[in-house]
DNA sequence: GAGTGGTCTAGACCACCCG
DNA sequence: GGGTGGTCTAGACCACTCG
């Protein structure tokens, strides 16, 4: 037997097959538990070499729709694990994601020298101008984060006169030939001192989700150190982990 | 030119060859931003066909180590992201890596039918019986969580006749054949209630950084739903994220 | 032993990037 | 145009699991 692929379609055949297991999974032909056919058959139905088969089942796999078992088979995955939120987005990503209305208000746009902290994670050397902006981030018009950016300045010349209100910062640092490619950040929980409760519209001692993080160009350059405060009560966010 | 492979060790060669450029790397031989060889002339040095080479170099990119460019060739990652922290490990095992004494005190063992959010995120009935495993654990002697565990009593029978206090829930679930393979989680900042101030030792509306998480087996099924409740000022998490 | 996934080959053509 | 990575083939043998 035969399935055939869309030869129109620019697509690459691994990437079809993928999308098809992938709607039959969803669709519930291949029900949770259930063994998907071999490798071996998968190939021959859909004409193609095994190898473009594995690639495909790979890609399923790092999504957890599908495990391997190795002499035993493929099956598909039990719970589907909810979409990844190990995806590095940025707040006017999401927002248009969840039909939220996004704002940003700019409390400060500076030029100042690196802090030790700020140059450790940016690899300068303390003391180097470094941009800072500061803004106060709106999800359907009620405060939830503020935002303290730090950005090598020797990288990002002029970046002061973009507009910040309604453009994320990565999307600026495309027309300097850098793409955000992953971040590392570290999470806490605080209490709100007064400037943030004031900010944020909150109590003093309310509590408050605290992030410092690196963000990483495709080549490993660190080009955003980031402190940033979310409000409590009305920001959370989810992680995957897996071994 | 010719490098070998060893042939004695068990070792798939794409293993051999990852290992090989990685140390290259920690050593210097090839520098942040510099271009590796090209996968044809990798194959041809290791005396391997290029699919292998790129097996080899797709785990390097996946660890952040290397990076490539279509047309243009794989290049060294500039700054090495730090070691990876989306690993899904336990509280024994870290402790153990950082050199931390850990233990925990068992506050409450008990079977008790589940209550609504539980029985969603384990894929149960309202009112199943669970098992709950409420510990506080202590780092270096001193409290630093609050973890109140669920599990779903029938996959576990006689769980609670186990030990608790320095052996982990995941290391029991393999006696039951389950083994842990992921988990998502819910962060949130919360102030300290009168109860957690009270086990963690701290003020009442202290920060705490609270967690919801389930964990999932090897094949999807939920195994674990837990409320897990940190000391604000003695715990931070750190989490990777790429696009 | 039969069936499965894990590894590997020795090529091929294409799409992309650069000078 | 030349070099690179992206995709793909049509096989092969091995390691693992199970009945």
């Amino acid at each position: 037997m035969r399935v055939e692929l869309t030869t129109t379609s620019g697509l690459p055949r691994y990437v079809q097959i993928r999308e098809s297991l992938r709607a039959e999974i969803a669709q519930g032909i291949f029900k949770p538990g259930q063994k998907l056919l071999s490798e071996d058959e998968l190939a021959s139905q859909y004409g193609v070499s095994r190898m473009t088969v594995r690639q495909a089942l790979t890609d399923l796999i790092d999504a957890g729709i599908v495990y391997r078992r190795h002499g035993v088979g493929t099956f598909v995955s039990q719970a589907h694990v909810e979409r990844d939120h190990t995806k590095l987005t940025n707040f006017f990503e999401d927002a248009e994601a969840e039909g939220i209305i996004a704002r940003a208000t700019v409390l400060m746009g500076e030029v100042i020298p690196a802090k030790r902290q700020v140059a450790i994670a940016l690899n300068l050397e303390e003391g180097e101008p470094v941009i800072r902006i500061k803004t106060l981030r709106f999800a359907n018009d009620v405060p939830v984060t503020v935002h303290d950016a730090h950005i090598p300045c020797k990288s990002f010349p002029n970046l002061l006169k973009k507009n910040f209100e309604r453009t994320h910062i990565w999307t600026h640092m495309e027309d300097y030939g850098y793409r955000v490619k992953r971040a590392v950040q570290k999470i806490e929980a605080r209490d709100a001192d007064e400037e943030m409760a004031q900010l944020l519209g909150i109590e003093i001692g309310g509590p408050i989700l605290y992030k410092e993080r690196t963000v990483y160009a495709e080549d490993g350059t660190p080009v955003e150190f980031t402190y940033c405060y979310n409000r409590g009560d009305t920001y959370s966010l989810t992680t995957v982990l897996s071994r």
